[in-house]
DNA sequence: CAACTGACGATAG
DNA sequence: CCTATCGCCAGTT
């Protein structure tokens, strides 16, 4: 199996509504790992299509897409538009309106 | 098995 | 505002 990290982690991105936004620091605290964001980022990568997980939800602190132009940036923005989520003239989302906190 | 990589974050300057 | 550096460790090579 998996680490519990991993599962915690593939479980809580699932649990993101539509129309909301989490980061992947606060998935990591969330799965015991409060300073493993970067492994929130890697199971995220590898493992969104075999778990239909909603990786497009999930964005930095900054509330930016951490993609690279032309590498799923703006594919990733498309697809959190589609479900009602604005970009700010910096491109970045407000948390205030669409943060999701699991609990 | 060892080394390297990296959708991040906090901190320091 | 910015860059640099370290910590964290699952995947990939």
């Amino acid at each position: 199996m998996k680490s519990p990290f991993t599962a915690k982690v593939i479980e809580i991105i699932a649990a993101i509504p539509a129309g909301k936004v989490t980061t992947y620091g606060i998935i990591a605290a969330h799965a015991n790992n409060k300073r493993g964001a970067r492994q929130v980022a890697m199971i995220l990568h590898s493992s969104s299509a075999k778990h239909d997980l909603p990786w497009h939800r999930v964005v930095n602190r900054n509330g930016q897409i951490s993609l690279k132009r032309g590498h799923g940036y703006e594919r990733q923005m498309k697809m959190l538009v589609a479900e009602g989520i604005l970009f700010d003239e910096g491109q970045r989302i407000d948390f205030s309106k669409y943060l999701w906190w699991p609990r």
